[in-house]
This record gives structure tokens, sequence and C-alpha cells, in this order.
DNA sequence: GATGAATGAGTGTTCATTCAT
DNA sequence: AATGAATGAACACTCATTCAT
């Protein structure tokens, strides 16, 4: 079953991905993870501590699961297919839920900065994500765009619709 | 001053708007409306219900400040780009505190469909704003999705940035 | 039975005046005045306020006993040693615990003023009453001295031994 | 720097000097003093332990300070002034926290005769000390007194008025 | 219509101590 | 002799809500 802190570390992904932060409390944690509170304290010296450390472990996850559903595509135009099809896998995957990254900075006080600026090194990331790919930052923010919105309106209307309203859109993009 | 039931919504206003949802507690509406506890429980059964009725509010106030920021274009071009404008008008003045309907969904557990419905229909009435600009309902999505973003992600990097762009491409979009 | 908000400073005057400050714990405090924790914060805004007040209780309570104990004495010289005969009476009656200013004095961080002061001001008001008996402020430190001595000593070796002493000493002084 | 139980007694002495007996965590001194939480628990089998380890150590050190301090006196009189001088130099380097002893009296349940009894070790010395100089049990006795609430006054009051009254009176009295 | 007192269930955090290695 | 992980019990405090008046 791993050690005490893994299981912090695995219960909370799954309740942070689910509830949210502001809803998911210490004691369910270490309830759910069958550990004492006191050794939750001595691998993490505050619930925000554990929120880096969920971002950091998601932002992991989240990367390598993108880039697993979309490495084997033939051209440029498929793999950026492919990221938008990645949000709908997801969506089922995970009922709706949206992107951990912009629900805890809707969670979190504005100030919070520790927070803040691991959201913000997560989204820088995937930006360039898209610049890498397409070599022109006009373009690449431009699609950006269009997949974080695909990310928060299907979480909203709890539809993919967007998304695939996206693609055809990416699509008559890049030709 | 107003009555009691007018003092609390306009607390609430200042306060969901700055500080969000969960972050604010009843006590501290009641204390800065200067009511009393039960008096918030005349009017309102519930924090959930206070919430709705701040949402609608909230659209209110929102649809009519874009509406007399935008007001007074020439044309639909100009139209477009006021829209995007007046989220930096926003920014500056509530501090890049993104959009409150969104916070609220991501505070909100996901099976919360009274609220969730609210957020729902001030979405879909922004939708139809740029629909009937446009009478194309593909490019307002487009739009809209462009509008979606330019909101969160200045919301995120506490910058107009991203707005900026958005402006350019819908310039190159509707010519 | 009285108010919860009463029942919880009798209960507090109780545990504090016996148990001390640091050791007595909000929860026995609500456990034994019969009182759910929120009520309590609905009176105290924290536990250091609480303290204020039973300071403020005790210095009431511990006056007017002093008061009584000594009052029907007939001349200045037997109601000094009265005044030393009520510390022996104290002594019997809550079995050698000291002075509760003292010993908070001891318990709290030396920056926490709030709670200095009132300590000050009751000893500020123990030396007055020895000034405004003798008229002679060199006497009356002298007296108040060996007073404050004779409490700490008492606590610290279970005995009135030096509050006889004192005694003794007084009755030399001011013949 | 010495062995780790070398350092924990150091640390200790430090923490327990400023900040008192309750204040002062196990974490902490094993943080300051960099020994791991179960080598402190090979060298003392409990906080209390340490607590009586600390006032053996300040006995030692608090005497030999004094005796220093008051040594190089020409006479009698002389030294007992001195004495009270000491209390000043003291309240000067540490900041008028007042007397270890007696502050751990105050933080202690009353049944704790361990720890008691080294308190009480502790003052019946130095009330040998003034019985040694003096040898007048009467006369030594008051002068103890008088410097006991010396350090507690001044300790309340932040302030060196009381000691330097004590002085007058102690001049007064041996001649 | 308006109130202030009262509440049960919860929050995140820290305590001194013990354990297996 | 030395360690770091693990713990149960307690800590002070806050939540949205209800009740009697």
């Amino acid at each position: 079953m791993g050690s005490p802190k893994q299981r912090i570390v695995e219960t909370t992904f799954d309740l942070f991905s689910k509830q949210g932060y502001n809803s998911t409390g210490i004691n369910q944690i270490i309830a759910e993870a069958g550990v004492a509170k006191a050794s939750f304290y001595q691998h993490f010296k505050s619930k925000e501590d554990l929120c880096v450390e969920f971002l950091n472990v998601r932002h992991e996850y989240w990367f390598k699961e993108l880039i697993d559903f979309s490495s084997q595509a033939e051209d440029l135009q498929n793999q950026l297919i492919k990221a938008f099809d990645f949000l709908i896998y997801m969506n089922e995957k995970e009922h709706f839920r949206g992107c951990s990254f912009l629900n805890i900075l809707s969670e979190i006080p504005a100030d919070n900065i520790k927070i803040l600026s691991v959201i913000q090194s997560h989204k820088s990331d995937l930006r360039n994500y898209f610049l890498e790919l397409l070599k022109d930052d006009a373009l690449s923010d431009h699609i950006y765009m269009l997949f974080e919105s695909s990310i928060i309106e299907s979480q909203l209307f709890k539809s993919n619709e967007l998304i695939e309203k996206s693609k055809q859109i990416v699509t008559n993009l890049i030709y």
C-alpha cells in the first residue's frame, strides 16, 4: 500500500481532483489515506504545502497523459486535434471536473503567490507546448486560448460541444 | 442606506466579487451590512440562496456595464474590440479577480445544479450576445471562446497581454 | 444555573484559579460549563479575551474578600495584620495555589501587553491599598513587597511560615 | 560544537530562560540543537526530566553569577546591596523575564513534586545564602523576602524601581 | 419584520512520546 | 549512540444554521 506519505499524496490526488481544494479537508485525506493527523504534518507543514505538492504531481501526470495521448500523431495538424481529443478523453474520465489548476486559482485568495506561481508555471508550460509545435507565437497563443476555453466551457456546460467546435477552428487555422 | 435586505445584497456583491464565495462567511456579511443574523435568514433561506441572488445581481450589473461600455461603437468590429477593452477596464477596476461566475463554478461541488444553472444561463446569454452581433454561430462561438480565455488568462497572469492578442485575432477574423 | 455566558465565567473562574491558564483548555471549560463551543466564541473572541475577563472578575472577587476580611479591624496595625491573615485564609481555601495574577504573568509571553496591563493594574491597586492606609510610600511599598513575597513563598513552600514572619516584621515596622 | 546531549542542554537553557517551559516545545529544542527526536529521548525520558536538568543547570549558573557579581564587596552591607544590583544587571541582560524557578512554579500543576522540590531547593539555598551572611534568621528572611519581591515586581512592571527601594530599605535595616 | 443567543459539526494545526531500524 | 517516521490526543478556532422572543 506504500508509505504513509505516498498514501497521502495519492489520496490527495484523487480528492483534490474530484472535490477541489477547499471542499477537501485534512480530516478526509488522512481518514482515506489511513494515516494519523500528526503523520500528515510530519510530511507537509500546511495544507497549502500539500496543495503545492498536489499541483506538482498533477502537472507531471497531466502532461505525461497529454503526450502519451497525442504522440502517435502522423502530422502537426493531427497532433493538435489529438490535444483537443485529449480534453474529451479527460472529461469522460473525470466527469467534466475541468482543470485542477484553474479551479484552485478560483479557490485561493488573489495574494497567495506561492500557489499562484505554480499554476502560472503550469500554464506557461502549456503555452510553450503549443509554441514549440507551431513555432509561431501568434498562432500558438490563439490555439492555447481555444484550448483553455475548451476546458472551461466543457466543465461549465458538461458537454464537449465547444471542444468539437474548437477542433474545427483549429483545422481551418493551420491549413 | 436602504432596507436590511438591500444592505445584505449590496455587501454580498462587494464581498463575493472581491473575496469569492467560500472565503466570505455569513458573519462577515451581516457584520458589514449591519444586520442581525436572524434577519439574514428571514430573507435568504441559505447561503446557497444568497449566492443565486448574488449571481443574478452580478449578471444584471455586468451586462449593463458591458453594454454601456461598448454601445457608442461606430461599427461591428469596433463594438467587438470594445467588448475586449471592457475586460481590460474591469481588470483595472477589480484588480484581475476574473469572472465571478467562473470562480464560483470552481468553488461549488459539481452536483450543485441550482447554482450551476444560473452560471450556465449567464454564459449562454453572453454567447448569445456575440451571436446576435455576428449572426454566425461558428464565428460568434470562436470569439466567445477567445473572450472567455481572455478573462481567465488575465486573471491567471495578472496581465492584459492575452486580451490584446485576442483583440488582434478578432480584428483579423472579421475582415 | 444562569446563562451560558455566566456558566462559562464561573467555570473559568474555578478552573483558571485551580489549574492556571495554559493547563486549562477551552474544551474543558465548555464541557464543565455545559455549553457549545460556538457559544463560547459568541461571547469571547479568543481565549486571551476570556483571560482578561477572568482577571477582571478575579480582581473584583479578591479585593472584596480582602476588604471583607480586614474591615472589622480596630486600628491600623490590626488591619495590616489582617491583610496577611487573609493570605493564610486564602491559602487554606485554595490550597496554596498562589496569586492568579502572578501565575498568569509567568505563563504568558513577555510581549502580551493586553494581559500584562491588566495584571499591572491589579497590583497597582494593591500597592495603592497599602499607600492609602499608611500615607507613606516608603513604608507602604515595603509592606507591599513583604505581602507579595508572602504570597509567593507560601505557594512555593506550601506553608504559611513566611507569612507569619512577615506579620512579625510588619508589627515591628509600624510601632 | 559538543555532543548532542550538550547541545540539547545548552539550547534548552536559552529557550526555557527566554520563553518559559510550556511555550517551548520539544520540536523547537531539537531543531535548534540540531538533534534527532529519538536522540533526545535517549538522554531525557520526558520533557519533565529535561526541566529538572534545566533547573539544575540554571541553579549552578545563577548562583555562580551572583557570587561573581557580589564577591568583591568590601563589607557586609555592600555585599547585600550588590546582590540587589545583581538583579538589575540580570534584568538588563534577560529583559525582565524574572526568575526561571518562580516562572516554572507557576507553569506546572501543583502536584508535580519532582519539579517543585527542585525549585524549593534552589530557593532554600538562596535563603541560606542570606542567612550565612547575616547570621540572624529574622533579618535574613526579611531581606530574602525583599529580594524575592524585587525579582517579581521588576518582572511585572518591567522596571527596577522597587529594587532600588529595596536597596534603600536594606541599607536602613543593617545599620 | 427584526433580533441576539445558542448550536453541532467542522476547520487546520501542535503536543509530547514511541517505534522500527 | 543515533535516527526519522509514525502516532493519539489535544489544541484554539470557525462554519452555516436554528431557536425563542
